[in-house]
DNA sequence: CATCTATTTGGCTACATTGCCAAACAGCCA
DNA sequence: TGGCTGTTTGGCAATGTAGCCAAATAGATG
């Protein structure tokens, strides 16, 4: 694989690698539902407020989601709603595996 | 977020985390093409065999490839194409980074 | 059986990620 | 300005991941 085909692969992976934690994937599933501010998705996560700014940096710098300041909250919103396609895939992926499981023990 | 909810989330984001991979990327997208038995993956992707191999080993864990072995080779294959879709998602976050990266320049 | 090829596994080091705490920052309001 | 709330940043320890080499394994073949 030459330089560029793997520069062209790792930014790709990314972004798809922003997506590949559970707390931010509650939070892109979470936003789905709309906009929220970051107090809202601390409690909802309950995790350190600093912690769930991280990740939602990690999604904002993926260009996943969008931050906008009001007053002095900041709101999240998806920018690329997009990325929910993933947990259709995820789920099919899942029962794919459930389901071969089951055949096998049988 | 209360524990099931969170192993939910985990286990989602582990198939998703597969994905996340600059090396692992390029495997799904060549086995889209088609099976392919892991010595002509290793030619492609330019690492060490080792390497190669734990790659496709954590895409089949996550479910997303299948492997069988013929003779004294492996084939790899794509046991949910719907991962393919990522692509375009993917895409369409990087198309969409770049245009508003024009637009802030304008 | 001995050996060859294809693949996986173990082990190690380097590096990246996560999550908490503390501190800094920004906007609001008295 | 000073204090308050909401958010981000810096720093650190713990844990996880990547990639290489060497060794183990499995099937084919002489």
């Amino acid at each position: 694989m030459d330089d560029s085909t793997r520069r062209k692969y790792d930014s790709r992976a990314r972004i798809i690698k922003a997506m590949g934690h559970g707390t931010r994937l509650f939070l892109v599933d979470e936003l789905s539902r709309g906009e929220r501010c970051v107090c809202d998705l601390q409690e909802l996560v309950g995790a350190d407020m600093s912690t769930v700014s991280k990740h939602l940096a990690v999604l904002r710098e993926a260009g996943i989601v969008r931050d906008e300041k009001r007053g002095n909250q900041v709101f999240y919103s998806l920018r690329c709603p997009c990325v929910l396609n993933f947990f259709a895939c995820v789920e099919s992926v899942m029962q794919t595996s459930a389901t071969q499981a089951v055949e096998l023990a049988r």
